[in-house]
DNA sequence: CATATAAATAGATTTTATCTATGAATATAT
DNA sequence: ATATATTCATAGATAAAATCTATTTATATG
């Protein structure tokens, strides 16, 4: 067993193709399917299935894999020593991010990140919540930026920072004509939500204490994919939404006429870098935090704890 | 790197000698040599001072070799899943285990288990309390034969059996009149002492609660290194000493004779098998654990934990 | 100063990972 | 039904590597 033909297990698993996984390894398809052959020999068990379509692990293998990504990752952790010794600051960090964070959050700090720090590579995939803490788990990603507290056993959770929730209705909107908002002066058949599965429906719904009841006679039953789309429902039809803090730094003035802000103190939603163990990555971790720390806009970092709405 | 120069570093950091390594690794030492500059060159690093004799390593390769334990840890547990899962009992099985218990327990057993399971490899060390720990925690051994409580975090313990701790006395010792023992029947000064660092050595002195006051008046300063001694010392010149009951076992009928019980609640040491984590060798572990219960005398399992005497 | 020991180096040899080209099996389209 | 994709496996050639024996260099020891 060697350590490239782990990594060629891993890739057949991720891509569940053999000529993918071959190409995103930079070998040749008969290469890898080699030495995939020669693992499952050495082992004298088959790792995957090749007469489904696409490819599919076999039970056991599905466990084998799961070692070989905890093996690869031990590996990794030798070369992050080496860095760390030499001061560097250098290697691969997987980020997994929620999509109501996403959009607005990696703009702000990637680029001077790439700049300042040229040997790290980010790899970064937007997951909903569970499946952050999942591959966090099975070593899939180095760290995850999603909102908390998740009470999650063997799950570490370091906050970044409190960002707000605020009201974005339409002119036609009743709560257009207050000045601070109460969550009782939202009508919950006006307010347009994202789809199940996002943390921060959760959080709406508990804010605004919405019940199964008072959404069974909504008037039309969409759930929207992204905020972004949120956003088009409240100008193009009537209605009201919530948003994060950060979706609203790119509005235009007449949209920012829009945005009601809550009764002080306002509601929050408490944005965490979330890791697995004391990891080794540690000081790339660290080094991502302070420069999404300087990144975001200052009004931000000083928000404070007062209200966190729970998931 | 590869998975063979890792037990290479691993081979050089056991034997600190590169020849002794080589033989170990069944290869030539140029070979093993070669291998390691090149995981150094790659690494960029040095891992070993080879200027100082015996070779040792640097600060840096003291975290490199304790990582690619680790890296070598995980990929035996690749064989292990598949061990498993064929229902096989196969592998090696690294066992610490103390002093005042090897010489006892292990012929009991060992024989019966390698006849049982011929697939396993059993690889025993006679270790120290602290030492079992410390190479539990670095992955030097998979288990750990020894006696408890410990109270050491991130430490699994798997009670084995209750092992009453007796008297050994000499016939011109006033202890030899009574027929029940009470540890204040004991004479501090005549009392045969394990050198420090046996645990046994620190219940004896809980358990006849010894000040270091009262040894101090000592005739003759000497503690013997294992408990061989201490019966030598009872039967060659007069005294006291506190046998564990393993240790009865192979006792002539002349010397059983010389065996004083304590009153009941009768004192125990606890004797367990620790382990770090829930290793994936459970399965291998159980099976010993079984073997050992079935392979002492039915008598000690009887014995229960009403009087365990404190480390 | 001679001798022994330990690790590194050199050159030859075997092993192995990789490539290109091709084949077999299966699904998809004409 | 036949032709065409697609997907993975196999064959043979080639380049890269790990290994061996023999030897050298550097240190310690008597």
């Amino acid at each position: 067993m060697t350590f490239v033909q782990l990594q060629y297990i891993i890739a057949v698993d991720t891509f569940r193709h053999f000529a993918s996984a071959a190409k995103h390894c930079f070998v040749s398809q008969p290469t890898l399917s080699m030495q995939i052959h020669k693992v499952e020999e050495e082992l004298g068990v088959k790792i995957f299935d090749r007469s489904k379509q696409p490819v599919i692990a076999t039970e056991l293998g599905s466990e084998l894999i799961e070692q070989a990504r905890k093996i690869i990752a031990e590996k990794n952790i030798m070369d992050e020593i080496v860095h760390r010794k030499k001061g560097l600051v250098a290697g691969e960090l997987k980020i997994g991010i929620i999509p109501t964070l996403a959009p607005y959050l990696l703009p702000l700090f990637v680029q001077n990140f790439t700049k300042k720090y040229p040997l790290v590579r980010l790899v970064v995939n937007e997951l909903t919540t569970d499946l952050i803490v999942a591959q966090l788990r099975s070593g899939r990603i180095d760290m995850g930026i999603l909102v908390t507290p998740l009470q999650e056993p063997g799950i570490k959770e370091h906050v970044l920072f409190y960002e707000e929730l605020m009201a974005y209705v339409s002119k036609k909107n009743e709560a257009y004509q207050k000045t601070y908002m109460l969550p009782q002066d939202i009508d919950p058949n006006k307010l347009w939500l994202l789809e199940e599965g996002h943390c921060l429906r959760s959080q709406i719904v508990n804010l605004c204490e919405l019940r199964k009841a008072s959404r069974d006679a909504s008037h039309f039953d969409y759930e929207a994919g992204s905020i972004e789309t949120l956003k088009r429902m409240v100008d193009m039809n009537d209605g009201i939404t919530i948003l994060p803090e950060l979706a609203t730094l790119g509005l235009t003035t007449k949209q920012l006429g829009q945005i009601r802000y809550f009764k002080r103190p306002a509601p929050m939603r408490e944005v965490s870098i979330v890791v697995h163990r004391d990891f080794v990555k540690k000081r790339l971790i660290e080094i991502l935090n302070e420069e999404i720390l300087l990144s975001i806009p200052s009004k931000i970092n000083l928000n404070k704890s007062k209200y966190v709405v729970p998931v």
